[in-house]
DNA sequence: TAGATTGTTAATCGATTAACAATC
DNA sequence: TAGATTGTTAATCGATTAACAATC
């Protein structure tokens, strides 16, 4: 399909903004809304309509001239643009802290994202259910990839074992890694991997709070020369 | 301080740049490097060198034309102008799976962020404790945000009751928050939010998932028109 | 029609990269 | 000295915003 293929040399940018538009949207739509004009959605994001206009612009073909979106065809072209459309089957690895809290929020499964897989090497973790799904033992990682049709894998191991994981993964069909491990990974060119830097985000937010601090002190930006 | 004053007016690209900086000096100097040219340390970031010294240059005076940047002296002035050269005491609040995952995160205290309060609604979680710190009931939010000076405040509760929790912070002296409920903050300006979007991140991965299925089943980049 | 809206291009703005003098 | 390096400015590149014709 047309849309499939040229949606993708697509900025970053744009990219990280559209499953902020799906986001809006489907909440509009749950509240009954059926129209909705850029200027409309722009300003519930706080952005430019003119941004937005542009980003749908790589997809082409929302609406016409003179008539705002109709918010049922934009969920659905967004849903199909960023590929949840079809529910894409996920794993965690590493049923630590944070594997299992991620393991038990929702909105992952209701997003698109079912979770149909929890690994790790403690045994004594092996065979604790979270919502539905037994941790299994790492042996049985490749397997059941497989077999799931795994696509996206959430890391959430030590940064020792992440590389090995992330490497594993990756031979058993996994194209997406959510890389929660504070460390670097290596893959193939069609692999895709994101990674969550939480410390990063903390220092970035930390950085924000010293200079507003320093504003508030009373000090002008041109006091100093 | 001159360097506190001028260093607030940063593009936001770089402020995100300065963690990855200091996360990787301070990995050089656990191993014993001294040295390190604006070459290497942009090499092992997969950034341009240029890049690295436009962005210091904001702060200025690292080194010396000619000389390489001395590791510990990085470390020190990136510390201080992202502001963890003392402890950022920080609060989390909604004692969840998340909450406590977050809670439990050691990497936090090592970068910085002491955990100084824990705090949830619901009185069967009160008293637990986690890395020594005891559960509290939300009631005891204010008090103890002012008596430990709590300068972050960690938002994990659910997107219903975030924004009351927010402006419950604020009132109470926190200065940033670090949102991880699905729902927008509005706060005074002299705050800072930093909105952690779990879904949003899995939604743009499975966008360039979806975007390298396509490329690996031959389908050439021109060939629609 | 008049007012509002989208799609699309052009103008502006900001961030990245290159270049190079000064220095070691 | 010769080679390597930083600080700093200029050039390039890309993303955001504005403008407006076409349309309803």
């Amino acid at each position: 399909m047309e849309r499939s293929i040229r949606s993708c040399d697509v900025p970053e940018a744009t990219i990280q903004r559209l499953p902020l538009y799906l986001e809006k949207l489907k909440l509009l739509q749950a509240i009954g809304v059926e129209d909705v004009s850029s200027r409309q959605l722009a300003e519930s994001l706080d952005i430019k309509a003119s941004q937005l206009r542009h980003d749908f612009h790589y997809f082409g073909g929302f609406s016409r001239p003179g008539r705002p979106y109709r918010v049922a065809v934009l969920v659905t072209a967004l849903e199909q643009i960023i590929g949840v459309d079809h529910p894409v089957p996920t794993a965690i690895v590493g049923a630590g802290h944070l594997g299992q809290a991620l393991a038990n929020y929702a909105g992952l499964e209701l997003q698109g994202f079912p979770l149909r897989g929890i690994f790790d090497a403690n045994p004594k973790l092996q065979g604790l259910e979270i919502r539905g799904q037994a941790i299994r033992d790492l042996d049985e990682l490749e397997p059941v990839c497989r077999r799931e049709g795994i696509k996206i894998g959430v890391i959430t191991v030590p940064a020792s074992s992440a590389q090995d994981v992330a490497t594993r993964l990756v031979s058993a069909g996994v194209t997406g890694l959510m890389n929660f491990a504070p460390t670097e990974l290596k893959v193939p060119d069609h692999v895709s991997v994101r990674h969550e830097r939480l410390t990063v985000g903390f220092m970035a937010l930390s950085f924000k709070v010293k200079c507003g601090e320093a504003r508030l002190a009373g000090e002008e930006p041109d006091a100093a020369v």
